[in-house]
DNA sequence: TTGTAAGCGTTATCAA
DNA sequence: TTGATAACGCTTACAA
């Protein structure tokens, strides 16, 4: 258990003042050349490495770490906004702190406190909790706060968000080109942002096509695939059954094609998908698609950004969505 | 911009000494019940959150803080990982702190470069380099190093793996029980650990099985789906087909499936996929099954049992795996 | 039960 | 170009 060499040790080994050494390690300009050379091979010679937890106490304020709280890190929606924002971060000399919520408001609140504790100089967060006004104090005091897929109630920050309605409107628009009127929407909680945005446009849509009651086909609480699977099996129990499927997130577009293949002449249902996973492609899904890992980029750009200029105009990034027809969403009505 | 209070502040609020405010804060015992209840105020009224950077530097060693190097956050296999870890840190009051390596050696040692900066308590690595003895002078310093999925070379150190070889020879064993004989192996890029597991097994227990000359049918360099759907097409283009696939890993099994889409009888051929993944249900894949959240949750429990006890006998955890029967491994041979 | 004083390993100020 | 010396906000001996 040796203990490492600490700045002091390698100026003294290298005959100079701590500040100095300082300098050089810190690429500063000012030195000559020859002190440089000295304290550069002292410092390789004792394997110095600086220490990072005293840097940020000294420079004070805050340190180079971002914290990021998100819902589910296992879910690859999340992992890949992560991965986005961890890529980002790193061009500019920040690492990634990560937590997970699990989509609780509670936990949300006391991992927020865990990372402003650690003096993490931005979060990055997919909001759980509904009010998010106690960030407030800690905005006023300089943190920078940054959300992202879904928008934060009770705080005026930046927001990386997708064209949920406008993705809505053109799955929507797609199945009813195709001749489908009897679509039904298969959503998340109904609390949540993205769900009330795509549930609003469904109706809206379906109302503006002269579609009465499109309610009827209205579901809530796909949250994971197996409730899907459930909400999806009672619409083709009941009578009037839809022609055509909207699974509002990727669980839901999974549970649906479960309780597709046992309903009799599932198979010719028309299905769309939003969020597109990897074996959609393979399945012959269409779906709604977009870039999590390029939103997760945004956000992390916004953070540096407002880190760096605090009084900048509070922006909303509105990412757009695609249509990836692939054969599921084109089947005409039976 | 205002200034967080510091515990000095509290202190001077609660009319108590520095270190009165600090044993109120962190629960130490022996301070009298009202004393407390007035530094507990002062804190709370004056919105007062603990440094923990600067906690961790006074402390002296390391921080709360553990690392997690790892391929690619986007891929599930390694969010799963992350999420094992992160869940079990929590347990423990720890944080943590992720980078991607890109599966690039070099990009490997500057991200370990910068977390041991950070002072972290534990490094928690999915090894890309093919040599960490690099690592030993911190492990001599007291760095706790735990690798997972593949072991690290040139370091002895805690290890969670799965079970490679047991997973391909039930794998393996599953299709030659189904009757074939010309079984097709699918697999990464070859200097990966997990490559050279699997692939020799699999050239075992054909050669056992008494099939000569199983390389014929053995093929490396799938490391994304395009790749793995090259091979494939490939394999079956050439004279004498194999009858069934092992794809050996998640990417292999989609551009197997990829592949045999395209191949006439494709739907024929049987398929047993390394790695489960979530559509392996819906699409009737059989596949050798582990739990990967469970691997990141054993490699940080070693991680924090061996911060606690760093004399402790190096641990090495290989986890089971299953072949889960799905309906592409039990085709017959045509 | 409470307080004093000395660090922890940097960066920053200001003078030389 | 260099160097004392004081922060940074906390923990930990050691006293009282």
């Amino acid at each position: 258990m040796i203990r490492r060499p600490t700045l002091a040790v390698v100026a003294e080994a290298a005959g100079v003042s701590l500040k100095t050494a300082s300098r050089v390690l810190n690429r500063e300009p000012n030195v000559a050349a020859a002190t440089r050379e000295r304290v550069l091979d002292a410092a390789t010679s004792l394997g110095f490495r600086r220490n990072a937890v005293a840097a940020d106490l000294a420079r004070g304020g805050f340190s180079r770490l971002v914290g990021f709280i998100t819902g589910d890190l296992a879910n690859e929606f999340y992992s890949a906004l992560a991965s986005g924002i961890e890529r980002e971060l790193r061009e500019h000399g920040l690492q990634l702190l990560t937590a997970s919520s699990d989509e609780d408001p509670e936990r949300e609140g006391s991992l927020t406190g865990e990372l402003l504790e650690r003096r993490v100089g931005a979060l990055i967060v997919t909001p759980a909790g509904a009010d998010h006004s106690a960030l407030r104090g800690e905005i006023a005091a300089g943190l920078t706060v940054v959300v992202v897929d879904r928008p934060a109630a009770g705080i005026d920050v930046d927001t990386v968000v997708i064209d949920n309605r406008g993705g809505t409107r053109a799955a929507v628009g797609h199945l009813l080109a195709h001749g489908h009127r009897r679509i039904a929407f298969v959503g998340d909680e109904p609390h949540l942002w993205t769900y009330q945005e795509r549930s609003t446009e469904f109706l809206d849509v379906m109302h503006d096509a002269g579609v009465p009651d499109a309610e009827r086909w209205l579901r809530s609480g796909a949250h994971d695939a197996a409730a899907a699977r459930g909400l999806v099996a009672e619409l083709f129990a009941a009578p009037e059954p839809p022609t055509a499927v909207l699974a509002a997130n990727n669980r839901a577009t999974v549970g649906t094609l479960q309780a597709l293949r046992d309903v009799p002449g599932g198979d010719g249902v028309a299905v769309v998908g939003f969020d597109d996973f990897e074996l959609a492609d393979l399945l012959g899904i269409t779906v709604v698609a977009y870039d999590a890992v390029e939103m997760g980029r945004r956000a992390a750009e916004l953070a540096v950004a407002r880190s760096a200029e605090p009084d900048r105009a509070v922006e909303l990034v509105v990412l757009p969505t695609r249509v990836l027809p692939r054969g599921s969403g084109e089947r005409p009505p039976r």
